[in-house]
DNA sequence: CAACATTTTTTGGTATACCAAAACTGAAAA
DNA sequence: TTTTCAGTTTTGGTATACCAAAAAATGTTG
């Protein structure tokens, strides 16, 4: 990582701030406003968005305000199968290029995670939660895959931030990274795949309630049109 | 597809330099000598180079001018296995998926390029190859399968262009896509999956000894004092 | 002549200025 | 009251200006 851009600094606080809903779905990004607000020019903020629109995290519109996502369920849930389907991939390359210190640095992670569960802020949890993934993707030795899956963690964190806020479950959690890291030691592809189907199939399920109640804004909204006092 | 942007028009006008060959790997992309070249601004053209680097095809360096990507046989490959498991991740769903009208188009499709392979530019020959792929995963159903399979399409766009050029074999590209679009019709799953082995394990092997003399340049052009082995 | 210090130039990063299209507002007409 | 349409404002797209870091060139000294 050599790059402490200042449009990457500024994706990094946008991308934070979606994550934790300071920024609603639907709500416009407007790059001057959201660059005075933060003391920078327009030029990395706009830059920063256009990360975050890769990302998947906000919405560009021809000639209209970028507007954060608000991906339906069907999205998410497609995106969980592409993600699965890297995952598995991750996993079998895994098997065959995983080093002694490959499984060391994710047994030391998954043991992070039992003990932060459940005293870390959320978002931090879930930054080490990503690591433990990434790190699988990281043995498989294909820098495209890893790419790819990193890139599809980073847009659903959302999702799973979500999820798992309404359904905290630090044994199922630490049990499924056993689960797959004990497959991975013992270099057994069926048994790492469906270690990982049992961990993300249920991710689906998670969010689904969640996601669709967001889907299904509480009454449009609409702001009221009596005039009230400043 | 609704944003006919400057950047956009940059990025398409560069990729297609880059891919022509234009732009050797490795030459520096100056953001203002291009501009200037090209008679825009900088900002564009910032903005165009991100879109290039973000598909692979230009490395951003910190501080120093972009250069064209050079890629090694490894990433290819690489890059050419995750595709093979997005692509049979696709043949999967669209035997699910697949409507009478999306076989029709491959039908159609297929049909076009049996026609045209042996006189066609070789650039334009290759977007039809790629609509081929591009309709597999269309009738998927799955956004986020399709967006990532047309990065990674796109991205080997170069390699696989290289490839063909050396290689042109109308019979076997045509055999290898009906097979598979035979498949896809009997909604066979495993049959699919194993046609679209066959059409992409021999990409690999094609372009092999094309990137890999890529990889060591013929005599180092200039410049170079004796550069030892790398 | 080589190695090092210094100045000059190049170049990407950032800020600002300008423009045209979209959106908003409000008054006039139906 | 509703609708329409001109005029203003907002906002993204683009161009330009400025800056600091990195190369490249130049000079200096052993």
């Amino acid at each position: 990582m050599s790059e402490p851009n200042l449009a990457d600094e500024i994706a990094t606080h946008l991308r934070r701030d979606i994550l934790r809903g300071k920024l609603a779905p639907d709500s416009p990004i407007k790059e001057r406003d959201n660059a005075a607000e933060l003391g920078v020019s327009r030029t990395p903020m706009r830059e920063a968005i256009r990360i975050l629109a890769q990302e998947g995290l906000v919405i560009l519109r021809p000639s209209r305000s970028p507007i954060v996502a608000r991906p339906t369920f069907k999205e998410l849930s497609d995106q969980i199968a592409v993600m699965l389907v890297l995952e598995k991939m991750c996993g079998e390359l895994a098997c065959v290029n995983a080093t002694d210190a490959d499984f060391a640095e994710l047994q030391s992670i998954n043991q992070r995670i039992g003990e932060v569960y459940d005293q870390a802020d959320p978002l931090d949890l879930f930054e080490i939660d990503m690591s433990f993934h990434m790190a699988i993707a990281k043995a498989a030795r294909n820098q495209a895959l890893y790419d790819t899956h990193r890139a599809f963690l980073a847009r659903l964190w959302r999702a799973r931030f979500l999820a798992a806020r309404q359904n905290r479950n630090r044994a199922r959690v630490v049990g499924h990274h056993a689960a797959i890291l004990d497959a991975l030691t013992a270099r057994d592809v069926k048994a790492v795949q469906a270690a990982i189907d049992q961990h993300l199939g249920q991710l689906t399920e998670d969010f689904r309630p969640v996601i669709e109640a967001e889907e299904n804004p509480v009454p449009p909204r609409k702001l009221a049109p009596a005039r009230a006092a400043e």
